[in-house]
DNA sequence: AGCCTGCGACATGCTAGCATGTTAGCTGCG
DNA sequence: CGCAGCTAACATGCTAGCATGTCGCAGGCT
């Protein structure tokens, strides 16, 4: 299915990557949070080579942690090992962040019914105090710091349900749909409606309202892919290659 | 059945692997597969430690890939690795059960109300071929048919989503609910009442009714998890951590 | 007799070097 | 001038060996 065909040049590599030692864990770990990072702020170009020579000689590490760590990137689908030929990270796919965008929905779907059950005065704080943060961010005009506290947001409600894996998973699964919100949508636009969105979600669980949050939930995360799927049309040749397009 | 991958019987731990033969693509990923399968059938029992060596000498490679392989197992929450110390099969723990279940049911239900609203004919006529297979397996007393063509009925839903790596995500989430039936649950028990249920998920997919199919499948995927969680309180020291195996 | 300490062995993690398959470029030919 | 075949470099995957940290046990001390 996923050819890893290249069918533009691929542009020089500058191994502009975070020091290792700002992470923790094994050394396999810290160059798979460092690659990761990396492919997530797009400073590795989706579509780049990706030398595992390179990225040792610029961590200083020998090539086994870089390549576990670069099996782990594959198995979350951030990049494409070719058997000795090379290594790419992924190239922006709409088939994958559909994937991505339902797994998270599906995740975030059944986390906030859950939670709409049995959250507590503590949790609800959590999020009002969250909510206040990303206020404060859109006030100064801080994206970044609103995306943030959007994130933490999310995180809280899936933290809220007791299964500790689950905000990993669900960040891993929306790492596609970042990706091609950062490269395509760089315009803020929208954060207003977001925030409104998170209000609703807030709401519902105040209300304990499973149905509710569970709609509102639907809605905000289906904004951004309606967003992404309207761009396919738009704008295919941001996709090359990708979404099956017919190609010849 | 060609087992020559004893070349000394006289071993203190016979760590019965299947041979990598039996599995495709890399080196590291047959590794992983058959370590898997193996943790999977409890033929590598929780809590037993998990010596690389062994297992390198077991498989006639190298450690290189061993290593890989339990890394990604660690990922899965199937392996502990303490570095330095030792790496041990993953214990039965009620918290991953219900994480596992809790993943599960989430990317079945957001599955089944996907396709509710876009089988088609030929997808309809798979699955009730295989409801088929089923009857025909609890006809003839097959339960391990039964449970493979169990697995297949429901990975069949999550593929007619269109999602290629669902199938495989669900399957690993379950891996935990499925190791304590196998260790907990041995009696058969419920085939029929599983079978009706899956007719019923089957008949809200005919009628396209989302709903109906969300509570069939999240009724269905349910009662294994009820029934695990009646034992944590009738009999808590099958949890109690260390499942009375008799190593060492 | 019980506890603490020092030593031995082990298991993992990392580093360096070799085999294998692919890809790109070049040369020769039609 | 275009294409096919070949050659050479390269990138990955694997194999072997060394350093590091921990666990267990024996011995001595309180």
């Amino acid at each position: 299915m996923s050819q890893a065909v290249l069918e533009s040049p691929i542009q020089a590599d500058p191994p502009s990557l975070r020091p290792l030692d700002a992470f923790a864990g094994s050394l396999s770990q810290r160059v798979h949070a460092s690659l990761k990072e990396a492919i997530l702020d797009l400073t590795l170009r989706p579509g780049a080579i990706l030398r595992k020579g390179e990225v040792c000689a610029a961590l200083g590490v020998s090539r086994s942690p870089v390549a576990e760590a670069v099996a782990r990137l594959a198995q979350e689908a951030l990049v494409d090992v070719v058997p000795q030929a090379g290594t790419y990270v992924a190239r922006l796919s709409m088939e994958e962040v559909r994937e991505g965008a339902f797994l998270r929905e599906a995740l975030e779907i059944a986390a906030v019914e859950m939670v709409a059950g049995r959250v507590g005065a503590e949790q609800l704080a959590q999020l009002r105090r969250n909510l206040r943060l990303q206020e404060a961010a859109l006030v100064d005009g801080d994206i970044g710091g609103f995306h943030a506290a959007d994130a933490l947001f999310h995180e809280l409600i899936l933290s809220f349900t007791g299964h500790r894996r689950l905000p990993g998973l669900s960040r891993t699964a929306w790492v596609h749909v970042d990706r091609a919100r950062r490269l395509l949508l760089p315009t803020p636009g929208r954060v207003d409606e977001t925030l409104e969105e998170h209000r609703a979600i807030l709401a519902a669980l105040e209300a304990r309202d499973p149905e509710a949050a569970r709609a509102a939930t639907r809605a905000h995360l289906r904004q951004l892919v309606t967003r992404l799927e309207r761009l396919v049309v738009e704008r295919p040749e941001l996709f090359a290659g990708n979404l099956g397009l017919p190609g010849s």
